[in-house]
RNA sequence: GGGUUCGUAGCUCAGUUGGCUAGAGCGUCUGGUUUACACCCAGAAGGUCGCAGGUUCGAGCCCUGCCGAACCCACCA
């Protein structure tokens, strides 16, 4: 007896702590490659530095990509899978002037990066160490930081392609600005929000002296009105076209104008239009004759257009406006009114367009492209191609790569001081970074100045991570792996980066590679707390991950991880993590009982064993499943995967096989004991294989303790096939019924199940000839009939 | 206004080309210390599958309409 293997309980902490240890000191999860095996590379989110948010979301989505990717290394893949840090751009920028209570505004540029640097490295070893901590098997010395010199150089080298191609632009035209943030943003960038606010009748005179009464929201717009507009089936109004009115408070005459994209329902059918501040289709009012009256300028506050309110911002002038309307009789009435605005996602501020000058990347025109490629690549599930889909159809504005902020990768761009012309730095001298590198340039192409000014905006973060997929390519030196490395296999992410991360890594790929940028796409769903709620900080409703980790463990919090289905969300659940460590003691049990009979763990061929009908059964039983497991993890549907296994070891294995043999194990017939025990063994180590994947710590520590060979660890080695017996049996199922049947009587009858009961007839139709013994010994009763 | 996903037991969810009596876990109830495991085992109760039609020999699954939820898009004077 050999029972000395297993202690009695298993040591969830201690083991934990000892593989993590023991992972990282061997190098398992390096990069192998092996020029016979196929490739198989991970384009991971690198997430954003800033690691006081982490929740169980995180902990999800990334386990659960994690899932396929350790399959894949024991399928005999050499599995690629590198790690970023997404340290560059707005969130971090956030992060720190929270954290250090200081405005970008109010503290020196370099100042600000430095802290922003600093905050970086905690938050990437934040990361690493919660991923370390979670058994996430990636290769540590594949890693990125997308504000390394090598991103900046990859990012920049992109834009010059893009410029070489005629893709890249700069434009002084309208734009989305967020006045919060100070900055030029992209369309992808807006979030609807609904706000209640008040909808304002005023009333102007037309020239002839004619009371007029428009409905708006934004009064402090009305300096900047070029012109009424009307629907031109609208019967109150059509004597009123083509005459002009006077804007109160400001004075200037405006024409009034006829479009059918006025609603004569809303407010009072007539019209206030504005140039640009407004939302709304600009262009199409731009190429109708009108002149430009801007009065919002990019720091968010009214010029001189606005006379007595210059200088004030739009949120103070609006009741300053509201109240002076108000006094002088121009205020007929107010409504309430909720509406949905564009707001910036990032801080909810509602967006303006201002008049600016940026940097864009063509993307409006190429929409078929974008689709045709979108299609070109397998979407798991397929449902949330439509997200795309949807998106690109939406797609309003070329993507505005430029932001007035600090901390990001620096445009490699020199304007010729009088003629405005760029001047890009060439390849070879990248990275190059304008604000802080000399000038490389001595006189002006187009115009021989020699005088030189630095751009100082920054590229947007998506800019630079659309890159990852070939950017991870230059994190290996050796130049037929590169060439396997991209297209990558597979980009796992959230749902609600489709339209950023993804999207602009097709557009980046198909410009640079005309190809895609990944074959598969793998969306996962969001974390929810266990109401069912989005998690947030502001609702305060989650566990920090690393606490909950310390609480529960890595395999059980994974093993909640695999209760979605691929793409949807999922609740946190206590009950179901501490499912999960129910699930690794079991495992934990039956190994001790197995192991417990077996003298020395070696090889055994099933096929060479003389089998009885249990034995045959439960290996056909064990092949389905594998061949279901195997499916499953293939299509990226680890769920179904992990409910197959699990019916199968703990009601098939656990309840039935291991209650069938135990008579045998503990019986005088050694031959047949043998045969249970290899049996047993050979199943379990399957069953062992397949759960590797989802709860990689307690898996290793049984597989250390009854392996045999050269494999060192169960991850790398290789992932179960079906047995081939050249037998089998097909009458088992009349066998477990007439178990059932016992055990429902015995039940009944308030009798334990391991009493001998002295005789019991059948109501199941079982071949007793040939199972009669077995069901004596199984259901221990002393006559059958 | 448009789209996507979803609505199945008290709760959380499976149900993969339409096919015997609709499943699991948790919870509830009954019984059992059975030489791996009470972190266990055996069993029971509990569902007009959101509603109303339709197609079909047959619908939880397909079609139409409606109700409700989440997310996305558009409008947003």
């Amino acid at each position: 007896m050999t029972t000395e293997r297993f202690s009695k309980r298993y040591n969830r902490k201690e083991i934990e702590e000892k593989w993590r240890r023991k992972w990282s000191e061997d190098n398992i999860y390096k990069f192998r490659y092996d020029p016979e095996k196929p490739m198989y590379v991970v384009d991971t989110p690198p997430p954003y530095v800033n690691a006081e948010h982490l929740h169980v979301g995180h902990i999800m989505s990334y386990s659960q990509a994690e899932f396929v990717v350790r399959f894949k290394r024991m399928r005999g893949y050499n599995v690629f899978y590198p790690m970023g840090f997404d340290d560059n751009g707005y969130p971090t920028e956030k992060f720190v002037e929270n954290k250090y209570k200081v405005d970008k505004r109010t503290i020196s540029k370099q100042e600000f990066i430095d802290l922003c640097l600093k905050e970086t490295e905690i938050g990437a070893q934040n990361y690493k160490d919660l991923w370390t901590q979670l058994g996430i098997s990636v290769d540590w010395d594949l890693t990125y930081s997308t504000i390394s010199p090598l991103a900046v150089k990859v990012s920049q080298r992109s834009l010059l392609d893009l410029n070489n191609k005629g893709l890249l632009y700069r434009k002084e035209s309208p734009i989305l600005w967020c006045t919060q943030c100070d900055t030029a943003v992209a369309q992808a960038d807006l979030e609807d929000k609904e706000f209640t606010v008040k909808l304002n009748y005023i009333t102007l005179k037309s020239v002839s002296g004619k009371d007029l009464t428009i409905a708006t929201t934004r009064p402090e717009l009305l300096p900047a009105c070029v012109a009424l507009y009307v629907n031109p089936n609208d019967k109150r109004y059509k004597k009123l076209v083509g005459l002009k009115a006077i804007i109160p408070l400001f004075q200037h005459e405006v024409p009034i104008k006829t479009s059918d994209e006025v609603d004569p329902e809303f407010g009072t059918g007539l019209m206030m239009v504005c140039t640009w501040g407004d939302q709304g289709d600009v262009k199409k009012w731009l190429t109708d004759g009108l002149d430009s009256r801007i009065v919002l300028g990019r720091n968010g506050k009214l010029n001189e257009l606005a006379g007595v309110y210059q200088n004030l911002r739009v949120e103070k002038a609006r009741p300053l406006i509201i109240k002076d309307l108000d006094r002088k009789g121009f205020l007929r009435k107010q409504e309430e009114l909720t509406h949905t605005v564009n707001v910036h996602e990032r801080c909810n501020t509602p967006i303006e367009f201002v008049n600016s000058k940026q940097w864009f990347i063509k993307i409006v025109d190429n929409k078929n492209i974008w689709l045709e490629f979108g299609s070109k690549i397998d979407w798991h599930p397929k449902s949330r191609f439509n997200d795309y889909r949807v998106w690109v159809d939406s797609l309003k504005w070329d993507w505005c790569i430029s932001r007035q902020r600090y901390y990001g990768v620096p445009f490699p761009i020199w304007y010729c001081n009088d003629c405005d012309e760029p001047h890009f730095v060439p390849e070879e001298q990248l990275p190059h970074n304008p604000a802080t590198d000399n000038c490389l340039f001595e006189k002006c192409r187009k115009c021989g100045s020699s005088k030189f000014i630095p751009e100082v905006d920054v590229v947007e973060t998506w800019a630079t991570s659309s890159c990852t997929p070939f950017l991870i390519k230059e994190l290996v030196k050796n130049q037929e792996i590169k060439e396997k490395v991209f297209p990558n296999s597979l980009r796992p992410n959230a749902f609600e980066i489709i339209r950023t991360w993804d999207f602009y890594s097709i557009v980046k790929s198909y410009y640079h590679f005309n190809t895609i940028p990944f074959k598969d796409l793998m969306i996962s769903g969001h974390g929810l707390d266990e109401e069912g709620r989005k998690i947030s900080k502001r609702l305060g409703n989650y566990i920090p991950s690393a606490e909950l980790l310390e609480m529960y463990g890595a395999d059980g919090i994974r093993y909640w991880a695999t209760g979605a289905e691929l793409g949807s969300n999922l609740r946190f659940s206590k009950d179901e993590i501490e499912k999960g460590k129910r699930l690794a003691t079991k495992l934990w049990n039956a190994a001790r009982l197995i192991c417990s009979h077996v003298d020395e763990f070696k090889e055994i061929n099933l096929a060479d064993l003389n089998l009885e009908s249990v034995d045959i059964w439960i290996v056909q039983q064990l092949n389905k499943t594998i061949s279901k497991v195997t499916k499953g993890f293939e299509e990226y549907t680890y769920s179904i995967s992990r409910n197959d296994l699990e019916e199968f070891f703990w009601r098939i294995f656990a309840d039935y096989y291991v209650e069938f043999i135990k008579y045998r194990l503990y019986g005088s017939d050694i031959k047949s004991k043998e045969t249970a025990t290899a049996t047993a063994y050979v199943v379990f180590l399957a069953i062992l294989k397949m759960y590797a994947p989802i709860l990689p710590f307690v898996t290793e520590e049984i597989y250390s303790r009854i392996s045999f060979g050269s494999e060192e660890s169960i991850h790398l080695s290789n992932w179960p096939e079906p047995i081939n017996l050249k037998k089998s049996v097909n009458d088992f199922d009349q066998v477990i019924q007439a178990v059932d049947e016992i055990r429902k009587h015995k039940t009944s009858q308030g009798v334990s199940l391991g009493e001998w009961i002295e005789s019991y007839k059948f109501d199941t139709n079982v071949d007793l000839k040939k199972y009669k013994e077995f069901l004596q010994n199984v259901g221990r009763v002393k006559v059958l009939e």
